[in-house]
DNA sequence: CGTGTTTTGTACCGATTGGTTCCCTTTGCT
DNA sequence: AGCAAAGGGAACCAATCGGTACAAAACACG
């Protein structure tokens, strides 16, 4: 019928997210996206509407990915100890400061930043971090130590391990130093064990 | 020898500190913290500088305010365990976000957002961080159950306490719903007692 | 090989960004 | 009173923001 797109939707989606997590939503120009995804203002718009319909793509994205692959790592059945699992996921984490990727994580850079004044944008982090802690109460389901917990107490642990996880990426992308991010991690695992 | 000021700077720095915790610091215009500090470009310009400068100044004041008033919670010898001040400072931010108060934290927020890319403020940032945590350290000093703890993983715990507290007041911020709040702190006190 | 439809690239838009400059007023001190 | 120093207000600045308009180019189909 027409001219075909030139680019992968999908494959310009993921450049944007690595764009966005490394500058934050605001921080994110358009120039910065434009150079980023490799394509030009005009088509831009015409197949992403604009910034924010982007971004919410582009969290949708992310959750399918990053998110997914969290709560993958938290059901591994592989790994028959959930508490373990957790603790992967955060190990996770740590060694990708180490490796030099201290963007964090998109949803927590999203939650101190857009959140607080955009709703659709809270309800998408929500969300995400909804998903994730649905992982960890099913991961505690799988620790001896914890799935003894009545469901509110393993639902609340849950929450307060969310919160180490978005408090640790935070302070990644603060660049605090290693040695306390590491602490961290390594407090988890004894207060798990 | 000339005329004096005709405002108290002070006065204007703290309200400059309350428009960057509501809008995060890329977020508060110039125009936003005019009209929060209720003076006129020329007037901030000449006081202080320019934004960035103002800015640091807002962040030693903060330390100097909130991040001290943690560190007297935490230090309070009217409480006699520290692990009841540390859930104490928990509960406070928790009421906080119930009296209607979402902002957050101010150095919470500057974390995920200018740190990642201002050397200056990562470092103020980290250092207000660092003021808390030794303030907790103290606190688990104080605490029967925590006080036998060898001095580095008493640190690392204190880290993890750190990270909590990020977390938690991330998602406030982020206005994740209050039960969820809530139970981070209810389970943070489960894990000290 | 046109023809119609869509993408693409660019020029352009008004609004807003942080920051400067200027002039006038107000003050303190001699 | 008069001078020097600083504050205050507003006009002004270039740069950048996100977003739009439009003409040229590229493809699918008859």
């Amino acid at each position: 019928m027409a001219r075909p797109r030139s680019f992968d939707t999908d494959d310009a989606l993921e450049k944007a997210m690595h764009v966005f997590w490394q500058h934050g939503y605001e921080g994110a120009s358009l120039p910065d996206l434009l150079d980023g995804m490799g394509l030009t203002r005009g088509s831009l718009y015409k197949a992403f509407t604009d910034k924010k319909t982007l971004f919410m793509q582009v969290l949708q994205r992310y959750e399918k990915q990053a998110v997914q692959a969290g709560v993958a790592m938290l059901s591994d059945p592989s790994v028959p100890n959930g508490a373990e699992r957790i603790m992967a996921m955060f190990q996770g984490s740590y060694q990708n400061v180490v490796n030099g990727d201290d963007r964090g994580c998109l949803l927590c850079t999203a939650a101190a930043g857009p959140s607080s004044y955009d709703d659709e944008i809270a309800k998408a982090v929500s969300e995400g971090l909804g998903a994730l802690r649905d992982g960890i109460y099913v991961a505690l389901g799988a620790s001896p130590k914890h799935a003894t917990l009545n469901p509110a107490e393993r639902g609340a642990l849950a929450d307060m391990i969310i919160a180490q996880y978005v408090g640790l990426r935070t302070m990644a992308r603060a660049r605090i130093d290693h040695e306390t991010l590491h602490n961290i991690v390594r407090s988890v695992g004894v207060m798990l064990a």
